[in-house]
DNA sequence: GATTCGAAAG
DNA sequence: CTTTCGAATC
């Protein structure tokens, strides 16, 4: 089983380029993030006709929005928290897949240090770690992925001296992202590639993409049982160099 | 000499539309109407490499804008009214290509009777009459064309009762397009095609283009001399059809 | 830099 | 329906 997350930024104007990567990759589960849309706006004849007609939506109207889309059954599935206040930020979609619990993820960008929005990505993480403990343990299968808007470490930034203490790479994030390893989650592809520089996100602005001035903000965090089963991961650097691309690319990883 | 009429109704985005029928037609002398950008931004290099070296431009910001362009040199150009305050819309463009003075013209689309909008409308045209003795007579080579946004007789409109007293077809407006007829200018295209319903805009809304919804108002009016070297009247239909077209087609007279 | 929205215009 | 703009967000 192939999963895959992917933040199209806006799939009203990515539809085209994630249709053509689905052809391609052929993931049997996709978690997309940042739709920008409403729920009735979902392409769901679309993507069904693509293959994956299980489909789970939380749509909101220009920002966040996301999806976990399917070619096999989506069993327990959610939207949002189930634990604690309803989030009114649509950034959590859940699901079972074959026996794999899934939580497809559009954490908080954070905006600034010292902001509100700040103190909602560390509650917003919060809630998450809490989630993870509904119903399942970190002994079962469970898959944390998509756009966790946090560089871990020295080598998910292009120069951790000048991203030393800021957005994405600020040591309240990195404690908030070491918190929930420590539930029991391995990355999966730090864990096969422990000295790469792949990212998986470049800016628009400064022509980043080509001076590969990015981050590594999304990923697939599995359990340890989880993690055995994967045979690859795979970082897809191919839909950011089309015209009119997300500023994110699409991860996979393969399940035994 | 072919000389040809198109708003683009925003150069931006049609840019490349414009190229294509550029190659295709390939008019000597083409009038531009709704720029919608500033002079800064008017792709003079992607023109001149079509072939368009001379260039006479009056942009504006959001509304209107309009350019003359040219194989050939063009001569005693000048960019709005000469007589009289400066025009503050950017809505004519003048100049002499090959002998024959050419008026580029936008004019005013009026809104809705009884609004300022609307006397705007008729004072221009009474200003682009005077115009047109400044420096010619009605024995000279003079052409006026582009969007008149007027639609003049029943054959300019699809159900001229259902139009009767409504903007576009007016009896103010056809007063006012008589009036600049009977300076002494020849509508080319209706004075070869007396009978026929072909319209040279059609509305975005309500699929107007599909029904043929459309009305007659982008013209190349001619004095006496000029419209008896007058070879062919041709309105472009194929534009339209396109993507993302304009709502306007572009019209060419070939001259001897 | 790219996206959304709503307003204004046609 | 299409376009532009300015504000907000990332």
């Amino acid at each position: 089983m192939r999963v895959a997350t992917f933040n199209v930024n806006s799939l009203r104007v990515r539809q085209q380029i994630l249709l053509d990567w689905l052809e391609e990759a052929q993931p049997d589960v996709v978690c997309l993030q940042e739709l920008k849309m409403k729920d009735e706006k979902f392409p769901a004849k679309a993507i069904a006709e693509a293959g994956y007609e299980h489909q789970v939506v939380w749509g909101q109207a220009t920002y966040n929005g996301v999806a976990m889309i399917s070619k096999t059954p989506i069993e327990n599935s959610h939207t949002g928290f189930r634990v604690g206040p309803k989030d009114k930020q649509a950034r959590l979609v859940q699901g079972t897949v074959n026996g794999v619990r899934i939580l497809g993820c559009y954490a908080p960008n954070g905006t600034k240090l010292s902001t509100d929005k700040f103190a909602y990505k560390l509650t917003w993480y919060a809630r998450l770690m809490r989630e993870l403990s509904v119903g399942t343990t970190n002994a079962d299968d469970v898959l944390v992925c998509g756009d966790m808007n946090i560089a871990h470490t020295a080598n998910d930034v292009k120069n951790p001296n000048e991203s030393a203490g800021r957005l994405h790479y600020h040591p309240l994030e990195h404690d908030t992202f070491n918190r929930l390893l420590a539930w029991g989650l391995v990355d999966a592809y730090r864990s096969r590639n422990p000295k790469s520089k792949d990212f998986t996100w470049w800016d628009y602005r400064m022509d980043a993409f080509n001076r590969d001035m990015g981050l590594r903000i999304d990923y697939m965090l599995a359990t340890e049982s989880l993690n055995k089963r994967i045979t690859d991961v795979t970082q897809w650097k191919g839909p950011r160099a089309l015209e009119k691309p997300s500023d994110h690319i699409p991860v996979t990883i393969d399940i035994a």
